[in-house]
RNA sequence: CGGGGCGUAGCUCAGCUUGGUAGAGCGCUCGGUUUGGGACCGAGAGGUCGCAGGUUCGAAUCCUGUCGCCCCGACCA
């Protein structure tokens, strides 16, 4: 039977919602799918659940065509799993916790890993039963700081997550290859574009991964590409560190006064009226090494101060330095730490004065020291110091102080050189609507996932995981495909196939609209047939156009001469078209 | 967590500056008319003005506190 307007659980608003913003947002609301319940938790209701459910389908069907098999886990889990992989702790403020009546901590789960493996543990054993690769259709929920967006950012969401198991590393490249192909099949039948990029295994673990971004301005993460063929999530960018150079020739470093010049713009002007280079080109921000002391805030509690150096041409970019030293939490210094490290002039801070080394763990104040990798051995800079007022001239790094590594901490710009040598890099916008990572033996090892080889050794199993967010493709979706009336579903994922509107007074028009409705629904096409009486054109049509189903068959004043008209949302045309025939016009 | 905005009927909002019996449009109910672009007439139902305290003869309105929501930023495997 035909879905009957009459008496579906359906509600148009009429004006948009007061607290969306967004237009996935606001159409979805207005139309009817979803209702907000709490921050970045919504419900759903009937019109909605079918889009989920028809997207839900494009996912299960190339799960299938990639030899994984469905399963579902609770959403509700308890501490231990999560507890043995450590990430009942990293997780931090994002992990919804809670208690049972006992007291028992539990948590709702952010993705599954740990259950999956375990899962695996208890039935498989062998390197015969491998590989083997599972997923499932599940709501998983992230205390956001700040959920937004509707659907594109909330704290509950639907995600399908998938996780291979194989006992060689080749055998993990396969199946995260199959993966990868199907995310490609996947987003192509959804007609989503996407870009696929090196990203941060962060604190997942592992190592390989690839982030599947949408390119789009409102995109939160921002990611680089190069003419030749490089992408990859800012934070997984990877500096050139050009060659070592020569020093033999340079001049020995010199203490200048430089009073007034905590900032390096104030440095630059002041080197350039007081200490004039001698080649007669003028000083730069790239010319100075910044100096940024942080501080590390490990999981555990302990608090580790740490000193970056970097060209002063260059921003810190805080999202890579989280990165670059995940799981720990990046703070700027405060005075405390200040006072405990006299050392550390403020505004003038190097890693050398005249008494000594004063930043690296070798040195008199014992703090980590990492530089950019461009600061490479050889090269001459001016920084502080560690006088107030005073900064040196020509101090080169190799000779004049040591690091104890490089860091990616830096912005990264346009124009910049790819790593793989494919050029210079330009930076654009993306959301991430999957992720596939290499998780290795991570998880494996912490809960104790082995098998026994084709030997008869007991080895650890390697594994992968695979996520696509199920509602934040809804809401792309929508975002991308509306106009100033309404949705316009692709027929993909559109609730319904087909929007019969029977609007006129007389009896033929409704009966020859529930002919017409049985119709099309004999074809086999869902249908939504608008039969409510005493409800203006005006209605009806603004309800239409509103909801988004791309095909609509009008049943009104041609009724009586056996006329109906098709009318295409997304082109808005109109088509007069016999009755007997309306059915195969729809295609 | 920092900055900004907003909490008044189911929805969208006015009223607050300058204190005096709670408003509009839409939606909803009943009766009637109307039916190809959000119709009309008549009669209705519906609100602890976010919450608490204070000032006052009297508070939606002024003061203090508090809670919540939205937006920007920080944060975001």
């Amino acid at each position: 039977m035909p879905t009957r307007l009459s008496n579906y659980f359906l509600r148009t608003l009429r004006e948009d919602p007061s607290d969306a913003e967004v237009t996935s947002h606001r159409l979805l609301v207005r139309a009817g799918y979803i209702r907000r319940q709490a921050p970045g938790v919504f419900a759903w209701l009937p019109i909605g659940l079918r889009v989920k459910a028809k997207i839900e389908t494009v996912v299960r069907e190339e799960m299938t065509n990639a030899g994984a098999h469905e399963v579902h886990f609770p959403a509700l889990l308890p501490r231990e799993p999560y507890e043995l992989s450590g990430r009942w702790d990293e997780y931090g403020d994002a992990l919804f916790r809670l208690q049972d009546r006992k007291g028992s901590d539990m948590l709702l789960a952010p993705t599954h890993e740990e259950v999956f493996t375990l899962l695996v543990k208890d039935l498989y054993n062998s390197y015969k039963d491998l590989p083997l690769s599972i997923y499932q259709i599940q709501d998983k929920y992230r205390d956001e700081a700040r959920p937004r967006a509707g659907l594109l950012r909330g704290r509950e969401f639907t995600m399908k997550d998938a996780y291979s198991f194989d006992y060689t590393d080749a055998g993990l490249d396969e199946s995260y290859q199959a993966q990868r192909d199907a995310y490609e099949r996947i987003f192509t039948r959804l007609g989503l574009e996407y870009v696929i990029v090196k990203a941060d295994a962060g604190a997942m673990g592992g190592s390989k991964s690839e982030e599947f971004l949408h390119p789009t301005p409102v995109g939160e993460d921002t990611f680089v590409r190069s003419a030749g063929g490089y992408a990859a999530n800012v934070e997984a960018f990877t500096t050139i560190a050009p060659p070592a150079r020569d020093w033999t020739n340079l001049t020995g470093a010199e203490v200048l006064d430089t009073p007034d010049t905590p900032t390096i713009q104030t440095l630059v002007d002041r080197a350039n009226s007081a200490h004039p280079r001698p080649d007669g080109r003028a000083w730069t921000a790239a010319d100075t090494l910044k100096n940024v002391v942080l501080t590390l805030m490990q999981p555990d509690g302990t608090r580790e101060l740490v000193v970056i150096g970097l060209p002063g041409d260059r921003e810190v970019d805080l999202k890579r330095v989280e990165v670059a030293f995940a799981p720990a939490e990046i703070e700027a210094a405060n005075e405390t730490d200040f006072a405990r490290h006299p050392g550390l002039v403020k505004g003038y801070i190097g890693p050398w004065s005249a008494a000594g080394a004063v930043l690296g763990e070798k040195s008199a104040t014992g703090i980590r020291y990492l530089v950019d990798p461009r600061v490479v051995d050889g090269t001459g800079w001016i920084t502080g110091a560690n006088e107030h007022g005073r900064h040196v001239f020509g101090l080169v790094a190799g000779r004049d102080f040591q690091a104890d590594g490089t860091v990616e901490a830096a912005e990264v710009r346009f124009g910049d050189p790819a790593p793989d040598g494919s050029g210079p890099v330009e930076l654009a916008r993306g959301m991430e609507i999957g992720h596939v990572f290499q998780l290795g033996r991570k998880y494996a090892e912490a809960l104790g996932l082995k098998v026994l080889d084709p030997n008869g050794k007991l080895v650890t199993v390697t594994m992968g995981s695979y996520g696509i967010g199920v509602t934040r493709i809804l809401a792309i979706i929508a975002e991308l495909n509306n106009d100033e009336k309404g949705l316009i579903w692709p027929p993909e994922v559109s609730p319904f196939d087909v929007h019969v509107i029977a609007t006129g007074r007389e009896q033929v028009v409704f009966d020859t609209a529930e002919s017409v409705a049985l119709a099309i629904e004999g074809t086999g096409r869902d249908v939504l047939y608008d039969d409510r009486p005493k409800v203006s054109p005006g209605v009806k049509f603004g309800d239409a156009e509103l909801i988004g189903v791309p095909k609509i068959v009008i049943v009104g004043r041609g009724a009586a001469d056996g006329i109906v008209e098709f009318w295409d949302r997304r082109t808005g045309e109109r088509e007069q078209v016999p009755v007997a025939e309306i059915a195969a016009r729809l295609g």
